[in-house]
DNA sequence: GTCTATACACAGATAGAC
DNA sequence: GTCTATCTGTGTATAGAC
């Protein structure tokens, strides 16, 4: 009961998150989405910073689970992989989903940085894709001049690649076209491959 | 005297902007940074959002300025205009002047697109870029297979690319370095080229 | 653990004297 | 146009009853 409560506060927090962003995302708003009352929030959470937390923790497991997940096995070469999770990422953040957190807020990134259960999972997710990247390279299949901390930064910031939100904001493309054409200057860049 | 307070105020605005992004930046902020009370700010400018406005089209007037600027007709080709301009971009951001504004937000989204001076810039600076991408498309050098605004929006959030920062904390890059990576994610692309 | 009611802080905006 | 002082709304967080 406590956890399932727990699992909808997080939900709506990660809905909330995608759609408006930490700052502008308000507890009220939270309770009312969760159907609550605020006080009540505030016995599972000690903190806004906290539910943020929560949700991003929740998306970092999601992507591990994704990053483990059998279809991985199905594909040999590590390239393939990292497309195949990027893609996942986008398709995550159309549906809305994923958590947006301003790229530089000093509370929330002061509070993330504290935080051992998002350390962690983020550390997870680094350290796997940091192997994959690393294999591609050897592999020929990613640039293998670019240091491969870049190119993990590069991933993480094209899953969150506002790119995606304005496409689909236009309604001339399906989500899968959006998601291909950004995979595309993603990996292949916007310069014609010749 | 009037124009050189207010061009100084754009400019405190402009870098707390860059700084701490719209949500953050206070308004009392802007006042002392400027040196000024802030009831005086409001007699130059109505509203925050009206700030944020005014270093929006600075910075879109810059642009523009730098795309009529000589130094583009020594590139006799439209592709190396474009990495011109997005490396310009990229330089300003890592400078610390780039005003960040957050992707989805409200009341200041609303603003902007009811604001004439700053829809009139961003009019500008798209239809040369637009041009140039077809140009670009045309001799081979920009990938024919991406519609036209598809990589016009990618080159704009490629200009605010928080990677830019990212790698530039790590102090383990020059600045210059920085931007050559970070061009070649954008325009070469993860994958490696054969 | 859930609620209602409230404390507290702060930020955007304004009043009004000079 | 600049200032000091203030209004007002709103958002985070808490008190205390049940």
């Amino acid at each position: 009961m406590l956890k399932a409560r727990e699992a909808a506060i997080v939900s709506s927090v990660n809905r909330l998150l995608a759609e408006k962003g930490f700052d502008a995302m308000t507890v009220d708003e939270v309770a009312a989405d969760v159907g609550i009352a605020k006080a009540s929030l505030y016995k599972h959470f000690p903190s806004k910073e906290e539910l943020a937390a929560a949700a991003m923790v929740r998306v970092l497991e999601n992507a591990r689970a994704y990053l483990d997940d059998e279809s991985m096995r199905d594909l040999p070469r590590a390239g393939d992989r990292l497309r195949a999770v990027a893609r996942w990422a986008m398709r995550v953040q159309l549906a809305g989903e994923m958590p947006a957190l301003p790229a530089q807020h000093s509370t929330l990134r002061a509070a993330l940085l504290q935080h051992r259960a998002y350390l962690a999972s983020l550390m997870q997710v680094s350290e796997r894709l940091g192997e994959w990247i690393v294999e591609a390279q050897r592999d020929g299949d990613v640039n293998p001049q670019l240091p491969p901390e870049v190119v993990l930064y590069t991933l993480y910031a094209r899953a969150c690649d506002p790119v995606l939100g304005v496409l689909k904001s236009t309604q001339q493309y399906t989500d899968e076209q959006v998601v291909d054409m950004v995979l595309s200057t993603c990996f292949d860049g916007l310069a014609a491959r010749r």
